[in-house]
DNA sequence: AGCACGCCGACT
DNA sequence: GTCGGCGTGCTC
C-alpha cells in the first residue's frame, strides 16, 4: 500500500500535508491535484509526496484525480515547501502560485429559503437579518453574507438551516479557466485546386470570390468569426457547399502579444565594462559548479544594463535553457517585452495580473511546453513552469513592489529566486542604479557578486557608441526660502522658468509628486473638524476629476459636503496638494500646455499603461505629471527637465526604510532626464535640503548615501544586521482586538522566557497604522533579531493573526 | 469551512 | 432539567 502526502486547500491554512491511501484504481503522482475527503467536507489537494507509511494509523482514501498529469515539478514542490516554511505560509497557498491560472477552486456554499422560512419562530437579531438578507435576493453565497453582515452570520446561517428556516447547500466549481476553441474555415485535402478551378469556372459572386482567393493566397484556415464579418455569412457557407472548404473546431491559443509587431535589432557590441560582467555571468550559466551565481549589476540608468540581461539571455538559449526576467509592475512589461522581442522575437512570453485569465492560462501552457525561451512579468512570473531553468533576471531589484504585502504567501521574489536558483542551478542577474541596502549589503559579505557599470552609455540602436553621456545635473530647492521670498505656490520660482523654457523649446517635461488625489484633506476652518473615511481610521483625499472624497486604504467614496458636518458652517478648506492639482497648476501657469498624468487613478491596466507611455514618447504632451510610475525604469528619450515638486512626501513616516525609498525614489526620477542628446536638469524641491536621504540624491551618490543608511541601521538594530517579523491583528470589535493583541504578546514574551530566546526581541502591541482599515481595528507587533522565527516556532499562531516575515513596510 | 464537544443563560 | 447560542479544537 502507498501512501499520498497531500497539502489541503482547507480554510484554516496548513503548512504541512495530511496521508491518504491510494485506492487501487487511482494512480496519482506528486505534483497532482486530487480530490480528499477532509473531515465533513471535500477538498482539493496537492499531492507533494509518494510515501510508504502514513502519518497516523488511520488514513482516509483519495477520492479522485483533479488533475490527469501533475501540475508541478518535483522542483516547484520543494520550492512550495521551502515557501511555506520561510514566510510560514499554508502549503497550499505556496502550491497555488505556480498552478496553472484558474485552477485553484474551493467549493461554496450557497443559501436559500428553506421550507420553514415562512414559519413563526424565535430568532435572534443576526439570525433575523440573515433571513432578511438571503429573502432579499433569493439565492446567496456564504462567504457574500459574511462580507456583508459579519463573520459570525455564518454561525447564524448554520443554525438557521438546521432548524429548516434556511437551505443549505455546497456547490462544486469547475476550473475557471480552460483551453480555447474556436470555429475556423479550411480548405480541404486539394481544396486550394478545386477552388481555383470552381473560380475559373463560371462567373463567381464578388465576395465568394475573394474569400476563395484568400483563402488559397494564404493556405492557412481562417476564423470563422472573421470570415463572416469580412465576407459575409452566406459567402462562407456557398464556399462550404463547394466542398473544398470546411469548417471546424481548432485549438486557440490566446495570446497577450497577438497584433504587436517588432523590429528585430542585432545585437550590439558590447562596452568593455559591459563584457567584463557579461563573460563572468556566461561562465556561471555554462557551468553549474561555478561561482559565483548570483550578480547584483549596479548602474545608473542609461548604463546599458538590459543589454548585459539579454546577452545572458542570449548565451542561456544558446545552451539549450531557458529564462525569467522580472520587472517590478506591469507598467514597465510592455517596454521590456519590446527590448526582449526585438532580439528574440518569437521567443517572449509574457505573465502578470493584468493579462486575461484565458490569456494567462494559455501563456502558462505554452511556457510549460517549452515554447519560450524567456518568460517576463512582475513578480508572480517568477513561478513560470519554465522547463531548464537556467537564469533569472531581477530588473530595478530595489522596488518594493518585489514583496507581496497583501495576500499568503507575503513573499520577497527575490529571495524566492535566491531560493529557486539554488534548486535549479540557475544563474541569478539582478540589476538597480540603487540597489536595496540589504542586497548591496549581501554583494560586499560574499554571497553575492556586487559588479557596477558606472557610465552611460549613449541610448540608441545600431552599434554600440561607448562613449558616455553626462548625467543629469540635480538642483535642489529650499522651498523654506521660497516661502520667505514670499512665493506661496507649488512651484518654486527656479522650478516654474524651468519649465517654461523647455516648454518654449519644445522640449519635454516629467513633474513627480508621489501622492495621489488633489487635496490630502479636507478641514473645517472653524472648528478643525476633518473629514474621516467610515471605515478607517485616515482622512479621506479629494479627487477632482470624481469631485468626491476618497479613501485611500478601502476605496471608498463619498460627495464632498459644502458644510462642516461638525458645526454647520461654510468653512471648509481644502489642505494639502497631490498630483492632480499639478496638473491643474501646471494647466494654469501654462495655458495651452499638453498635460498627461499618469497615476494609479488615471490609468489602469497593461494596455492603458502602454498608450501613456506611448502617447507621451511620441511627443503627444508636452508635461507628464504622475505618482511613482513615472519614476520607473521608462526611457524617454525627449524629456530633458524633471522637477520633483515635493521631495518630502513619505520621508517622515514612522518607517525606517522611508529614507532610503525617498533616496531611491528621487534617484530614479532624476534618471528620466537627459536621456536623448540633451543632457537633462533635475529640479526637486523640499523643505529639508539637509536630510541624508535627499542630499545624498541629489548629489547621486549611492556610495554616501549607503554608508549613512547602514550606520542608522546598525545603530538601531535594524535589517539587514537583523531579521524582522511582522505579526498583525485585527477585528472589527476595538476591544476584541486590543485583548488578542495582548494575549499573545503575553504568551509569547512568556515562551521567551521559558526558552531562553533573549536575542529575540518583542516590539509591542501597538495599534497599527491606520488603526483601523475596512472596519476593523489592527494591532501589530514586531519580533525582530538574528533569528526572531524561532520564537514563533515555540508557539501555535492563533486563528486572525497575518504573520508577514521580512516585512517590506512597517505601516 | 464543518462538525463535535463543552460551557453558559433563558425557557418548558 | 434542557434547548440552543457560541467559543475551542480537530480534520489524514
Amino acid at each position: 500500500m502507498r501512501y499520498a502526502e497531500v497539502a489541503v486547500d482547507a480554510p484554516a491554512g496548513f503548512a504541512r500535508t495530511f496521508s491518504y491511501s491510494i485506492p487501487e484504481d487511482i494512480s496519482v503522482r506528486p505534483g497532482q491535484l486530487v480530490r480528499v475527503p477532509f473531515g465533513a467536507q471535500r477538498l482539493q489537494g496537492m499531492v507533494f509526496s509518494l510515501e510508504d507509511t502514513p502519518q497516523v494509523p488511520q488514513t482516509r482514501d483519495i477520492l479522485a484525480a483533479a488533475s490527469a498529469e501533475p501540475l508541478l515539478t518535483g522542483e516547484q514542490l520543494r520550492l512550495a515547501t521551502w515557501i511555506s516554511g520561510y514566510y510560514m505560509c499554508p502549503l497550499m497557498d505556496a502550491a497555488a502560485l505556480m498552478m496553472p491560472p484558474g485552477r485553484r477552486v474551493r467549493s461554496r456554499a450557497i443559501l436559500s429559503l428553506g421550507n420553514r422560512a415562512d414559519d413563526d419562530l424565535s430568532l435572534s437579531p443576526l439570525q433575523q437579518r440573515v433571513l432578511d438578507y438571503v429573502r432579499g435576493r433569493g439565492q446567496v453565497d456564504e462567504t457574500r453574507l459574511a462580507a456583508a453582515l459579519g463573520e459570525s452570520a455564518r454561525a447564524s446561517a448554520a443554525g438557521l438551516a438546521r432548524r429548516g428556516v434556511l437551505d443549505r447547500h455546497t456547490e462544486e466549481r469547475r476550473p475557471t479557466t480552460r483551453p480555447l476553441r474556436r470555429k475556423r474555415l479550411r480548405l480541404t485535402g486539394d481544396g486550394a485546386q478545386g477552388l481555383r478551378r470552381w473560380l475559373d469556372e463560371a462567373e463567381r459572386n464578388e465576395r465568394q470570390a475573394a474569400l476563395a482567393r484568400r483563402l488559397i493566397a494564404d493556405g492557412a484556415p481562417l476564423l470563422l468569426s472573421e470570415a463572416n464579418e469580412r465576407y459575409g455569412s452566406y459567402a462562407v457557407n456557398r464556399l462550404v457547399d463547394t466542398g473544398w472548404v470546411e469548417k471546424e473546431d481548432a485549438a486557440f491559443e490566446r495570446d497577450p502579444l497577438a497584433g504587436r509587431s517588432f523590429q528585430t535589432v542585432a545585437p550590439p557590441v558590447l562596452t568593455p565594462e559591459q563584457e567584463e560582467v557579461a563573460k563572468e555571468i556566461r561562465a556561471a550559466l555554462a557551468d553549474e559548479s561555478a561561482s559565483p551565481r548570483a550578480f547584483l549589476l549596479q548602474g545608473v540608468t542609461g548604463s546599458g544594463k538590459t543589454e548585459v540581461y539579454l546577452d545572458a539571455v542570449e548565451e542561456c538559449r544558446r545552451l539549450g535553457r531557458r529564462a525569467i526576467a522580472l520587472v517590478p509592475e506591469i507598467a514597465l512589461t510592455h517596454q521590456t517585452i519590446e527590448r526582449f522581442s526585438a532580439r528574440f522575437p518569437g521567443r517572449v512570453a509574457v505573465l502578470h495580473s493584468g493579462l486575461a485569465a484565458g490569456e494567462r492560462f494559455d501563456q502558462w501552457r505554452g511556457i510549460r511546453r517549452g515554447d519560450y525561451d524567456v518568460v517576463i512579468g512582475t513578480r508572480s512570473a517568477l513561478f513560470a513552469p519554465q522547463p531548464d531553468l537556467g537564469l533569472i533576471v531581477i530588473d530595478e531589484e530595489h522596488d518594493w513592489n518585489y514583496k507581496e504585502a497583501n495576500v499568503s504567501p507575503r513573499y520577497h521574489a527575490r529571495d524566492v529566486a535566491m531560493k529557486l536558483c539554488e534548486l535549479s542551478g540557475a544563474a541569478l542577474v539582478m540589476g538597480s542604479a540603487t540597489p536595496d541596502v540589504g542586497t548591496y549589503y549581501m554583494g560586499r559579505r560574499g554571497p553575492i557578486a556586487l559588479r557596477h557599470l558606472p557610465h552611460r552609455v549613449r541610448s540608441g540602436s545600431g552599434p554600440a557608441r561607448p562613449e558616455q553621456a553626462p548625467l543629469a545635473r540635480v538642483a535642489l530647492v529650499d522651498m523654506k526660502e521660497e516661502l520667505r521670498a514670499g512665493n506661496r505656490g507649488m512651484f518654486s520660482r527656479g522650478l516654474a522658468r524651468a519649465i517654461e523654457r523647455n516648454l518654449a523649446s519644445g522640449e519635454q517635461t516629467i513633474l513627480f509628486l508621489n501622492r495621489r488625489g488633489a487635496a490630502s484633506f479636507r478641514q473645517c476652518r472653524r472648528c478643525g473638524f476633518s473629514l474621516r473615511c467610515r471605515r478607517c481610521d485616515v482622512s479621506m483625499a479629494y479627487h477632482t476629476n470624481l469631485d468626491r472624497l476618497l479613501c485611500h486604504y478601502c476605496g471608498d467614496r463619498r460627495r464632498a459636503p459644502q458644510k462642516c458636518p461638525s458645526c454647520l458652517s461654510f468653512q471648509l478648506s481644502y489642505y494639502g496638494f497631490g498630483v492632480q492639482s499639478v496638473e491643474e497648476e501646471v494647466g494654469r501657469l501654462f495655458p495651452g500646455t499638453r498635460v498627461a498624468r499618469w497615476d494609479s487613478d488615471a490609468v489602469s491596466g497593461a494596455r492603458a499603461h502602454a498608450r501613456v507611455a506611448e502617447s507621451f514618447g511620441s511627443g503627444e504632451a508636452d508635461v507628464l505629471v504622475g505618482t511613482q510610475m513615472v519614476t520607473k525604469g521608462l526611457h524617454f528619450p525627449s524629456v530633458t527637465l524633471v522637477g520633483v515638486v515635493s521631495a518630502d512626501v513619505g520621508l517622515n513616516v514612522p518607517d525606517f526604510r522611508a529614507g532610503e525609498r525617498a533616496f531611491q525614489l528621487l534617484c530614479q526620477v532624476a534618471g528620466r532626464a537627459g536621456r536623448g542628446e540633451n543632457p537633462g536638469t533635475v529640479i526637486v524641491q523640499t523643505y529639508q535640503p539637509d536630510n541624508y536621504a535627499v542630499s545624498a540624491a541629489a548629489a547621486q551618490d549611492y556610495q554616501r548615501f549607503y554608508r549613512q543608511e547602514m550606520a542608522h541601521r546598525y545603530a538601531q538594530a535594524n535589517p539587514p544586521y537583523t531579521k524582522l517579523i511582522r505579526l498583525v491583528y485585527s477585528h472589527l470589535n476595538a476591544q476584541t482586538a486590543e485583548g488578542a493583541a495582548r494575549r499573545f504578546a503575553r504568551a509569547l514574551r512568556e515562551q521567551r522566557e521559558a526558552w531562553g530566546l533573549s536575542d529575540v526581541e518583542l516590539l509591542g502591541p501597538t495599534p497599527a497604522y491606520p488603526a483601523r482599515v475596512r472596519a476593523r481595528y489592527r494591532w501589530q507587533m514586531l519580533l525582530r533579531g538574528p533569528e526572531p522565527r524561532r520564537l514563533l516556532d515555540t508557539v501555535a499562531v492563533p486563528n486572525g493573526w497575518t504573520v508577514d516575515v521580512d516585512p517590506a513596510t512597517l505601516a
